[in-house]
DNA sequence: GTCTTTGTCAACTAGTTGGTTGATAACGCG
DNA sequence: CGCGTTATCAACCAACTAGTTGACAAAGAC
């Protein structure tokens, strides 16, 4: 199992949660501290401050320093992983639908050419 | 809270499994009967049907029949709403990052200016 | 120094998840 | 019909999650 691995199941565990991707999509405006996160929640500042902690052992956010407070950072290069995971399947199921589609296309080319078969016969 | 915020919730939390996303990537190549899928796993069939259940509730797979058999499908579209959801957070993200690089280029710029005032100074 | 602000850590609880086994349903084959 | 195959349903269990409250650490302000 890669590191890749372990790292695809926290970023994916991670963005399950609506109140973690609304940090997420917070986060992108601009950095912010955990009480200027936590505000707009109907939740305790220590569960936003558990959140953070989810998304930054998965690689997706950053905590720096300033005084007491602890100012919270995105990082986005985590999101490359799951987009590269994502389009390498999304592409192959996607091949295989259009593969079927020339097999349709296919087999009605074949019906067309018995009907002129059958024509050519008559 | 829209529709599609419960289906990421869903998708998201499907994928943060590594059995499921080596389902997905199964699937990718070809369709499968449960049987087919969970044997190479050392987990029961039951297990197996549970995890193929929890791909379905996501949009992920949709189950046919045939006979007594079941064969599983992966559906491609649903990888969309993940993609556009990242893709919209990874570009600000960015963005924000470019920005930064800009306001450091700035900062180098001006030390430069005033090295040049210290030097037209002397 | 003491007080306030900002945030983490620790312990607890209710609900969910990922697995198990056993029973059951649906279908094809003698 | 009864029998084997394929898969789901139901009940159970251990581990984890998302939230709570209370205590405490770290840093600035007084």
């Amino acid at each position: 199992m890669s590191d890749g691995m372990e790292q695809l199941n926290l970023v994916f565990a991670a963005l399950a949660d609506p109140t973690r991707r609304d940090l997420v999509a917070r986060l992108a405006c601009a950095d912010a501290t955990v009480g200027e996160l936590a505000e707009p929640y109907d939740m305790s500042l220590q569960a936003v401050s558990k959140h953070l902690k989810v998304l930054e052992d998965a690689g997706l956010v950053t905590r720096g320093k300033d005084a007491q407070r602890r100012p919270v950072h995105l990082e986005a290069e985590v999101f490359d992983l799951m987009t590269k995971w994502i389009e390498r399947y999304r592409q192959r199921a996607e091949e295989r639908y259009q593969r079927l589609d020339a097999v349709l296309d296919e087999l009605t080319n074949e019906q067309n050419q018995q009907r002129t078969d059958r024509k050519d016969a008559s």
